[in-house]
DNA sequence: AAGCGCTTACTTGTATGCTAGTATGGTAGT
DNA sequence: ACTACCATACTAGCATACAAGTAAGCGCTT
């Protein structure tokens, strides 16, 4: 009950919004509030509570779960209840080398298929992370910052690879959000994009990859570290 | 209503079947008809038609269906219906490309990091595969094939990446279906199966990716002839 | 004949009621 | 004091009812 005071809404207008449905916006409210840690790890939350919370009925709210059950951020204990899952080293440590190995072979296709359009997409995107990180908008970096991802998927023609790297980051979203206060730098990450960018553009797969290979590996300085400082929040 | 014919019972102890929900049961059961082609693709599925073949309520119908949509199995257009999808060559091939991103990431790291009783195991499977092969029994031998690129995630310390290989084998599945008539021969996979243990047994993380390369190739040399001998099951 | 508008029969989305399994706390019995 | 049992208050899974949107057929009007 405590905990649900972290809903005090539905979020009407999300900012990845295109969900019309109840479901779809309960969905998003759900996984901003438990990436975001306003719902402890461990911690029960209940259909029915949050259905009344948000003023909706269980059935989305149901829906909303289950998805999140997939993510791998709640746990649905059938008959017991649904928990907020602790977070995993070993499960974000897995993530991410899968999310890196998709990424490294994006990177090499990209480099080798790249159109000059889609580089200027890129550019685009970088500049605009510049700007958000110059003016402290640090929401707006993270949306650019997926972008940034997503189109360089999208120039590798794999558009729907970024179905199952979104399905990936949700596990390490949360230990991103723990580690804003002393996070890498936003314009080292920015260096990092324009770096693989670089390779990208000069058709070199072996720079585009490594450029790729050190920006994924930022969350494994920080890993051991918050789990250190945040023990209830960790399954190992 | 024909359509539904294919689906005269409920399947209710699946080879797979830790699923003791209605809804898990349902989901094994619709996925298999539509791998199975037995549901043709851009054909509708209404909700309620499911339900009442299957004797159950539109609900436990309404979570497979949107799981089985989450895989790219079906299509659910809000009050308009639900339509299996047809087989989208780009996206089987993106499917594809990304799975062997993904094994033959995991290939290099067993081949690093496997134990010895984990290449056991999957001798054990390769074995059980050859009998299965021999007898004839198809429907063995997939879960024997299944169990092998599983085991090799295990051997790797990837025990989770089998969610995401799942999700990406759903797209591949039907056109793997689709060849059975003329398919590589059983005894042929096997060997790649076990070159690519060779290469994890003798620590050589190149041989093994090649093996998983060339392995996981197979689908690439059938999938445009099937898209030409069966147009109405494609969408490109 | 062509086009507009209504009726009707669908569809999925949402809400609510019901069932069965689980955890807990108290109580009676030893 | 301890144990066994039971009443109670949860939980999620499933069934049913209702709402809202869509598409197609049909007849009317023009």
């Amino acid at each position: 009950m405590d905990m649900l005071s972290a809903l005090a809404t539905l979020d009407e207008d999300h900012p990845r919004n295109r969900r019309v449905t109840v479901s779809g916006r309960v969905l998003d409210t759900l996984r901003d509030a438990i990436i975001q840690l306003r719902f402890s790890p461990g911690n029960p939350l209940s259909e029915a509570d949050v259905a009344r919370q948000l003023g909706v009925s269980r059935q989305p709210v149901r829906e909303a779960f289950i998805k999140l059950a997939e993510a791998g951020l709640l746990e649905i204990r059938p008959q017991r209840g649904t928990f907020v899952r602790k977070i995993s080293r070993r499960e974000v440590a897995n993530a991410r080398f899968i999310r890196e190995a998709i990424e490294v072979a994006i990177a090499r296709k990209a480099a080798a298929e790249a159109t000059g359009d889609r580089l200027s997409d890129l550019d685009a995107l970088i500049e605009g992370q510049r700007r958000a990180a110059g003016d402290g908008d640090h929401a707006g970096f993270l949306r650019l910052d997926e972008a940034f991802h997503q189109g360089l998927a999208d120039a590798a023609g794999c558009e729907d690879a970024w179905r199952v790297l979104e399905g990936l980051k949700a596990q390490m979203d949360r230990v991103r959000y723990l580690s804003l206060p002393d996070a890498t730098p936003l314009h080292v990450l920015i260096e990092q994009h324009a770096a693989i960018l670089d390779g990208v553009r000069a058709r070199d797969p072996d720079r585009a990859e490594a450029a790729m290979k050190r920006h994924l590996s930022e969350i494994l300085f920080s890993l051991p570290r918050l789990a250190e400082a945040h023990p209830a929040f960790f399954l190992d």
